[in-house]
DNA sequence: GTTAGCACTCAGTAGTGGAGAGTGCTAACA
DNA sequence: TGTTAGCACTCTCCACTACTGAGTGCTAAC
């Protein structure tokens, strides 16, 4: 790979996004200013084609960019791309705290990552992994009903309701709490999903009325562990690869399984924007996709997934600067969070 | 229409909706048994036409039953359907207990609706006219964190944290809390959501952190009154009326907007299952869709609204037996519900 | 090593000619 | 008067063909 197939393969990948079209010799000499004639082009093609980085869909065409092509391309050639003023403003008005869930900063950032690369946007939840049991406050609801209220040291809140067969008295309830806090409180999440409810079975013993399925059930912190936001599928059908229903649909369905977005979503490597094309890509259905993703975290820990996923054809550079962006605005949000508390 | 010509027409509708092809009247007359011959037909078909009930995409072409003709045919001539019973043990088994939280019951409503009709389903939540606070907790988390916890009648738990320049004195708190209940216990939420922020700022004067516009969303008992879960919307990809990737693409457009759903799934009236054939839906992008909807409800109050969208070729009977079905289950879920509290 | 020129390939498009489905009309029939 | 058989007619759909244009690879000259 010397300097001018280097030119040339970016070239080809550029126009290649532009225009959705296979790229011939001629159109990169007269738009691309590489100092050789069309004819010296489509011999440098030809090397670039041998070398696999560039592929023909049948004789008479241009070339388009091959998986190994493109890799190529966001490996060493992209340059990086600054965001568009204006939507960087978008993304920092997003977040100047006019919303207060963590769940909705999310859906929005989600929709607007959406909105601002023309691509599908996911979003994946931050997870409870290091988050411990900070709070934790057993309330009677009437005569035989006992809320119990549990919050995280990252402020997750989590309430049960369980109903008893017979009245409560406060001093058991008080008893209860004790009990529990000292068992529990400062304990990281997952010691406490795997033990909280042999302790409450103990403890309610038989007067809880709610069959045991429920029962194990509500003695789980529950968090956002497994929410996946998916903000414009039908994106997927703008782009000029994906007029063909059949192959689209494969997509969409794809979209819908929320465990496979999940798996989709799971943290690669922290701090680094991670891109995925096409066969890279866990499930055959995609494998004219792209996936661009980017880790957010909180001390140093990935608590999160933001991604772009659209056709390997997509514009790389814009889409990485967006999503890496955008990753950052989010730790920041939650840095933010956990120094106000 | 005599009663010839509503078999006829409830043939037509039949057959298109099984094979999606035009229908012509040897078709009818050999498959379905209406005793007369393919000329008979043939002159019905014309009347039937001039009466609007069916129209002829081009004149070698069989007939395809028309907005009008679909709408005869649903009020007057379908039968009710009843439901497979394996689909029913299904639709059952989702309420057996195993799922706590209201949303996840609706939730998955949704997608088992979608998978039984093989078409898009909606669920909107219930939302919370008539509901009345009925429980409210100040507590303390560290010194300078307050959680309010408010319960509403319907079981709706809300959190909220608010943060304090300087430690709160428990007493002060147990002040606060006395005032807030005399005010608010027993009272509708509407009411609620309308007085509670001055009550909190006169009461926080000036010592909560957060600025205004979080204060004020913080004291709001916010519910699920917006949010409407869509499932299987690359069904409509399925239906062979939606082999344009244009038309598809402004129908599942529309459906990404949730303010357009809402609207969508506002309650008509109750108890009956409503059915809005093409043009009769609000958005124009729909004009080849159909929607079924029924409303849930409890005590006789409409709280939410399941719905099926398909192409206006649904399979009527079908999927009103089973949208019917499920918001009967669904109220008597909420019923049960009610009742254990 | 680069370039101009040229033959060649192949997708895409427009045009053409059945084949088939379905109708409407007419005339005969019960 | 309602029903039916028969037939001419219409129009979509499909396969086939020819043509065009884009783009290549190769060769020979620079």
């Amino acid at each position: 790979m010397d300097e001018r197939k280097r030119k040339l393969l970016k070239a080809i990948v550029k126009d290649y996004v532009d225009t959705a079209e296979p790229v011939g010799s001629r159109t990169i000499a007269k738009k691309y200013d590489l100092g050789v004639s069309s004819a010296t082009i489509r011999n440098e093609m030809s090397d670039l084609e041998d070398l696999g980085y560039i592929e023909q869909p049948h004789v008479s065409a241009g070339r388009i960019p091959s998986q190994k092509g493109y890799r190529y391309f966001v490996d060493y050639l992209m340059e990086k791309e600054s965001i568009d003023p204006g939507e960087v403003s978008a993304i920092n008005n997003l977040f100047s705290h006019k919303l207060i869930e963590i769940d909705e900063i999310l859906k929005e950032s989600c929709r607007l990552l959406s909105h601002l690369t023309n691509y599908t946007a996911l979003v994946a939840l931050p997870h409870m992994e290091g988050d411990t049991l900070n709070y934790l406050q057993l309330l009677l609801l009437g005569t035989n009903q006992v809320l119990v209220v549990m919050v995280t040291k990252n402020g997750l809140v989590n309430n049960r309701v369980f109903d008893f067969q017979r009245p409560i008295i406060p001093d058991v309830l008080e008893q209860w709490e004790q009990h529990l806090r000292q068992k529990f409180l400062k304990t990281d999440i997952a010691t406490v999903n795997e033990k909280l409810l042999a302790e409450m079975t103990k403890l309610f013993a038989g007067e809880c009325e709610s069959p045991a399925a429920v029962i194990a059930k509500k003695a789980q912190v529950s968090g956002n562990d497994n929410k996946v936001f998916l903000v414009g599928s039908s994106n997927m059908l703008k782009q000029p690869e994906f007029q063909d229903i059949d192959k689209v649909k494969y997509i969409l369905e794809l979209l819908e399984q929320d465990e496979r977005m999940r798996q989709l979503m799971a943290p690669v490597r922290e701090g680094d924007v991670n891109v995925s094309i096409g066969p890279e890509l866990p499930y055959a259905e995609m494998k004219e996709c792209s996936l661009v993703t980017a880790t957010y975290s909180v001390d140093g820990k990935i608590i999160g997934t933001v991604g772009v996923l659209g056709p390997t054809r997509m514009a790389y550079s814009k889409t990485v600067s967006m999503v890496d962006y955008m990753a950052r605005q989010l730790s920041d949000i939650f840095k933010i969070r956990n120094q106000g508390e």
